[in-house]
DNA sequence: GATGAATGAGGGTTCATTCAT
DNA sequence: GATGAATGAACCCTCATTCAT
């Protein structure tokens, strides 16, 4: 359309890049929307802030958790490369493991919403809860391991009911000031500690 | 009206009992609806369950909330009660505490999608929190202050970040399997030991 | 129930007595209520104000124009009779006219919502429509007569959209302070002078 | 977007064809409807008689006021330019005042429960009113001062409670054979004539 | 007779998702 | 590919009217 008389290849090539300036439009979007409005924000809205039709997030992003997933991949995918540098530089597994769920729970009660849409029983968010566990499981397994093995923490609790856990703490700390999600978590960890 | 008479009395009272049979088949309704479904089932549902009309669930409870409420209602008052019983049979606060923070959490548990509907971001659901606070602060209170004064724990968390991390923690809990809300509470609680 | 051991008669006596003791609560209310809300009020809301119960509305008038019938049948009733008194009593028919017409005004401005429920297209409000009508028709048509066989006045206007047409131009007068319906009416009435 | 080519103008033209094809139908099924069961009639009715879903409505037209005035806006429109077109070719303001007069009571009373939507009191019709008013007040304004400088009528009657005295004597006229609005706003606007 | 609980039709509004253009 | 119009299911809530007690 705008560079008339050229080849079909050119055409093609235009269409990506227009299409990729829309994806990367859609995300910058969403995530103010989210931050906003919470994950749960209506499709239209995010389509209205990004400048596009709602058709064309269903197009790049056919659910929901799909758009989440995207908007918020770099933040898990540094969550969780930052789990072996944490160990590697930390004094002990349990320092590491103290400073990795800091990183966490930063990530989730930053995001308006997120916590909430890790929750399990939410069904449209499975891809969403499927990639957060992929990313951060084994990292967090290695990290609880890690301490568990050096003494420092009991052995006994899973890294899932453990990330579910510290999710579920983060529920609504963004909207309620009289509610410290840190604390609570830092309780939680504190609770790991080997009954000396 | 209120008079003594029998068969005034009896006719009021039998009329009162149609309602109060139809209010109780609304009550059971609702709480097999919550269960299935959760606490924001639509209004029809539970109408539909009990046998009624939608006017009849409006005409005794206005608002969802005073519907939870009064489903609720019994637990909730006995949860309450328990505090200073098991505080005064226990053989420590700190035992004490840890008996009526399970209490709590099967009631939490046990009710789908009451945990989610104690967080404090839901708006229509203001009277239930409300009353939930109203009834159990106080206890829940007078549970931690007693186990900090006997030198069990800190003292430095108030019963009100305790109670939304606990009811945090038992968000979905019924869904997933894999998921042990009890054992995260548990551990919760063992982070407020005094470290010794 | 009140008077223990009196015969049947004493009793059913004492029911009427209940009855009529009814309906006049119930007309005061619906007087009170009318002025209120308007002759749209809910019905409920007249049986609160009235402390009846909504089926005692409905056994003494079956439909809500029966109520307003009821309500204002003596301002109805004071209107007929005042006709052929302003008649006899007037210098001129026309001046006995713009009389009638004035209390007729009254009458529909004061009432919150009267002149509305006279409006020929409301179907449940036949029978109001139809005692108005019945009531006020002669007398008009006696004064629109006695005015048009004097000379003052135009003959060739029936009564009844005479009559249509200054209860519509009431309708709204009493929400609106920018609308001053006798001032129209005047107009209306003024309208009707022989053209010398 | 809107860029001259052809191909480009001519797809973004079809879709707003469509959409435009749409928002016709949607209009003269409005208009047939409130023909048929007046302007109040249900969202569901028109968009059932217009073939399209209730969305559809309230995307075009979020508020019903909104759908009324788009619906009659042309009759408007043109009563508005009426005005200085009579008054120009009319022998005496008065005159072209007659006129208008005539084709505003023909758009009042060939509309079913326009006029009565046209009544102050209704706050859901608060566009509608406010458009008819600013459309139609100056013209009508217009042609009163016209007429009164002519000393044809008398100069203390404003415009609106003239329009709304016309519009109320429309109210229900198009239900009752018996009563003929055309007939009373003709007596309306004679007595206004200046008691020569 | 009186009561008021129950009914359920009726109307409004939102929003995820599809699909013709 | 992009668009955004259309869809319509799903909810909510009100209130006139009936009828068992």
């Amino acid at each position: 359309m705008n560079d008339s008389g050229q080849s079909a290849g050119s055409s093609a090539r235009s269409k990506r890049k227009d299409a990729r300036r829309n994806q990367q439009a859609l995300l910058d979007a969403a995530a103010e929307v989210f931050v906003s409005s919470g994950v749960d924000a209506p499709v239209r809205d995010i389509a209205a802030r990004a400048g596009v039709g709602v058709g064309t997030i269903y197009r790049h992003f056919p659910t929901r958790a799909d758009l989440v997933i995207a908007v918020y991949r770099h933040q898990v995918d540094a969550c969780a490369e930052a789990g072996p540098a944490l160990l590697a530089s930390s004094p002990t597994p349990h320092a590491a493991l103290v400073r990795w769920v800091d990183l966490f729970v930063d990530f989730l009660v930053t995001k308006h919403g997120l916590a909430t849409a890790m929750q399990g029983d939410s069904t449209c968010f499975g891809p969403l809860h499927t990639y957060f566990l992929e990313q951060l499981l084994p990292v967090c397994t290695q990290l609880l391991e890690a301490a568990a093995a050096s003494g420092e923490i009991r052995s006994d609790l899973d890294a899932y009911p453990f990330m579910r856990g510290i999710g579920n703490l983060c529920v609504g700390a963004d909207s309620d000031p009289h509610y410290d999600a840190r604390r609570l978590v830092a309780l939680l960890v504190a609770g790991l500690r080997q009954p000396q």
